[in-house]
DNA sequence: ACAGTCCACTTCGCAATCTAAGTTTTGGCG
DNA sequence: CGCCAAAACTTAGATTGCGAAGTGGACTGT
């Protein structure tokens, strides 16, 4: 259980950074917890999601979209063809490259897990209206770029 | 770097998940960047901004002050230690505890660093007005509530 | 006083993530 | 053809984070 996360508004003037940190753990923490049980972690979600939506990426592609290192691909892939839920195949025209394919049960998964994330992100922005909601992803959308774009 | 962080507000309805993932891991570069030229790591950081605030604190008390579990703090905190950072001191009256003491190096990071903060802080928000920012913070602060009250 | 229980910390094993440094394959250029 | 740089992937090692189980100290009830 996530215990003591304690924010306070009235001490920390700007300091999103404590607050989103708290948020993003939440977050990740209930949908870890109910993917967890179908034998999926919290990181082999984000490369199942982007399957899900276009099959066959290699693995560079995978790590694009999903905005993660190459590393950190191989070791989700590890897993998640450890498990079955997806298969390499080397690509004959240009042998550098690997292409991704999900297996029937990693493709079955979705609609098991695809609710489970509406579900969190529902429980997430419960108790704000839809103004505030959209305010909040535009807000958050805003700080992406801010950092990005001034990256040194 | 941090490359492709790609976020779509069209396609994805109310995906905070995604949004909170990459707004944090952003901000969360932009400030590991600006202090590990010190030797401080990202993790180590919020150990240290909770000792600055208050100092001698157990290893539970910080656990539960910087929202972590005791075996991330007993990383952190050997880390630290290594470092020269902190001390461990173990507590006469009761000898279970262990309190953590900053050294003077640790004491001395302290506006070495704490303007790094602000400034990414700064960077983040950029671009927001006031009332959209306190808007960002209490939305924020009730996405943790949320997901932390209806925990199970 | 001592048995049982609870508390504070540690250890272990795992997953997620990065940077830096490989390996293998491709493709361009002389 | 043969060399070299670039591309795609992997490995190695570090940090961050968790849950579960272990260790040693303190406390409670009889």
């Amino acid at each position: 259980m996530a215990s003591g996360i304690v924010v306070n508004l009235e001490d920390e003037g700007d300091d999103v950074a404590h607050l989103l940190r708290d948020a993003q753990r939440s977050l990740s923490r209930a949908l870890a917890d109910r993917i967890s049980s179908h034998g999926v972690t919290i990181g082999q979600w984000y490369f199942l999601r982007a399957l899900w939506e276009e099959d066959g990426l290699t693995q560079r592609e995978l790590s694009q979209r999903v905005g993660m290192m190459e590393p950190t691909t191989v070791a989700a892939l590890n897993g998640m063809e450890r498990r079955n839920l997806v298969r390499r195949v080397r690509n004959t025209r240009d042998r550098r490259k690997i292409n991704i394919h999900l297996t029937d049960k990693g493709q079955a998964l979705r609609s098991t897990l695809m609710p489970f994330e509406d579900e969190v992100n529902g429980m997430a922005v419960a108790g704000l209206s839809g103004n505030e909601r959209e305010a909040l992803q535009k807000a958050l959308y805003q700080v992406v770029r801010n950092l990005n774009n001034t990256k040194g």
